[in-house]
DNA sequence: CTGAAAGCGCTTACAG
DNA sequence: CTGAAAGCGCTTACAG
């Protein structure tokens, strides 16, 4: 089956038109008789064709490349992020190029710049935390790059972005605690300078007062998005002299730690402590007890964030879109007692 | 900074030579003058040029497209994965395209098929448990594409392939929970039709036999990798009359089920049972308490894998490379009692 | 050691 | 509604 590929000369030679005409029918451009297109698409059929990337490429100056910029410690979101953009790259003709930073600051700059350079990229979409980092997006617009991203922080920016309501699904988990009579609830903050960090968070907070429980700074601990930040805090918490009854911590992975420090201290989960995390990521339902968690909707968010960029690739004004979230019970909450 | 790139032709006129001669300093062909070579580099710098992969591509009659094609449920291993391939492929200019295959049998082949005649991919990527399947590498020799795999099963295909000791790591894992006195050990077998959980069984029943301890059928469950099947496995395993004072899954995962029955029994690990995994996943870190497991050199297996396909794309001959595993002791297991 | 010409397989811009 | 020509930016095959 070594047989040469067939080309749209080929093709244009099958059905006896002309190749601007394969090309029409191909690219689904309009002046072109329901019969001469039959013809085309059995000859298409017939020869096994499939279009060149690099000639199309060559000849319209664009890569159809677009590249997925991440830097995120938990593979399983960065694995939905990479699934639900690539369905929509390959709905759109467009190919999808991985790259995983390293750095921060200038230095992650020149590294997504260069990565663009060489590939040519049409855009790039952009994941947390890197869609928050400022410098980066004025790198991006003064090279004309477009782009989109993934629960940014600056909203005013004019590029498309999809998020989700952080602070929102924050307050509810923190009402869903108090509900279950919970007073003394702990909360794990995420990596310093992720916005998420800061809104869930401050929906932590907002969910307290509106019950009148006072805030308690003792109760809120910094960590870093990691199980071992997750661990140390609730190491803490649990040595406290009023200890809490429940933590909250700002993402699974933390959660899961603080089920570590209670296992170890002997504490009991949930008869004596409740665990709610925030992700349904896959550790939420690998740990013992599995976790109360928020479910962040990472494929929908990708697969939002592709299609927007395509948007805008064929000139389309940039839109907002914000996706739901949905609180996901499961066995380390429990009643108050 | 939205100024047409430079070509070729640019690059040419500033050097004060042809393009021809710039393309032979770009790729390192024989026969430039030092002196031009410097010269050339020296507008390709100033310029900023990079040349262009669709013009090259379209010229050259190759794509430089690789393909990676995977079917794993580990998020961890399939990221390592990536990690691996993508640092080879960017070492020799080439771009790797993702592919996760739904399907199997015909429907692997036909959508691994279509993947690869879109993209017209110069080569790809097979990971485990799909670099098993004889109906695709049968249908890849049809098309005429080449093809790496990843710890295959059938050694003689003419095709270069990367693997690891998986007998022989079992071995010695089943050989250190002898020397910690354990007799009775349980295994847990990972999904039916894997080459991979066929070696380890071999490992584990070897390291028994290497110490007169007679195989016990009772003590080996049928599993599949998923953390699930390790939690069903070990509650039989743990309400046996004379039940295992240690368990060693075929994977992490299942490990980590282990585990879990363990803590809903309320069998102390390790002082009252061993677990132990294989992979040094992710989760291998994240459980209670961290698992004793075998180092899978992840990343090093896709590098050379991707290597081996480059290789193998420049006309060389495929040969096949083994990597070392390595033993983690944590604390998981301890001494039998 | 260097270069001029042809051509890869498409799309763009234009003509009819 | 359809087509002929030019050209995208490189490499190949060849000449000198």
């Amino acid at each position: 089956m070594s047989t040469r590929r067939s080309s749209i000369n080929d093709v244009a030679k099958a059905a006896g038109v002309a190749i601007k005409t394969v090309s029409r029918v191909l690219n689904n451009e309009p002046n072109v008789r329901q019969e001469t297109s039959a013809k085309v698409l059995a000859a298409v059929k017939r020869l096994n064709y499939h279009p060149s990337l690099s000639a199309r490429s060559l000849a319209s100056r664009r890569s159809y490349l677009v590249g997925l910029v991440y830097e995120n410690p938990s593979a399983n979101y960065t694995i939905e992020v990479q699934r639900g953009a690539l369905a929509r790259c390959r709905e759109g003709k467009f190919l999808l190029l991985l790259h995983e930073v390293a750095g921060r600051g200038e230095e992650l700059t020149r590294d997504v710049l260069a990565f663009a350079n060489q590939t040519h990229l049409d855009g790039l979409i952009i994941t947390p935390p890197l869609s928050e980092s400022v410098e980066l997006m004025a790198a991006l617009d003064e090279h004309g790059l477009p782009f989109s991203r993934i629960a940014p922080s600056d909203l005013k920016h004019r590029s498309p972005y999809v998020d989700m309501d952080d602070a929102g699904a924050a307050r509810e988990m923190t009402a869903y605690l108090l509900g279950l009579g919970h007073r003394r609830i702990a909360f794990i903050i995420g990596r310093t300078g992720h916005h998420a960090s800061e809104l869930r968070l401050l929906g932590y907070k907002a969910a307290l007062k509106a019950q009148k429980i006072p805030f308690a700074p003792d109760y809120v601990r910094q960590g870093d998005f990691l199980f071992d930040s997750g661990l140390q805090a609730a190491r803490q918490l649990l040595t406290l002299p009023k200890r809490p009854t429940a933590i909250f911590a700002a993402n699974d992975d933390m959660a899961a730690g603080a089920l570590m420090a209670a296992h170890e201290m002997g504490v009991a989960v949930p008869d004596e402590l409740s665990v709610a995390g925030f992700d349904d990521a896959a550790i939420s339902r690998t740990v013992w007890p599995p976790l109360t968690t928020i479910r962040q909707p990472t494929y929908d968010l990708a697969y939002t964030a592709a299609d927007l960029l395509l948007q805008a690739l064929e000139g389309a004004p940039p839109k907002p879109v914000r996706l739901p979230h949905q609180l996901i019970a499961r066995a380390s909450t429990g009643k108050a007692k």
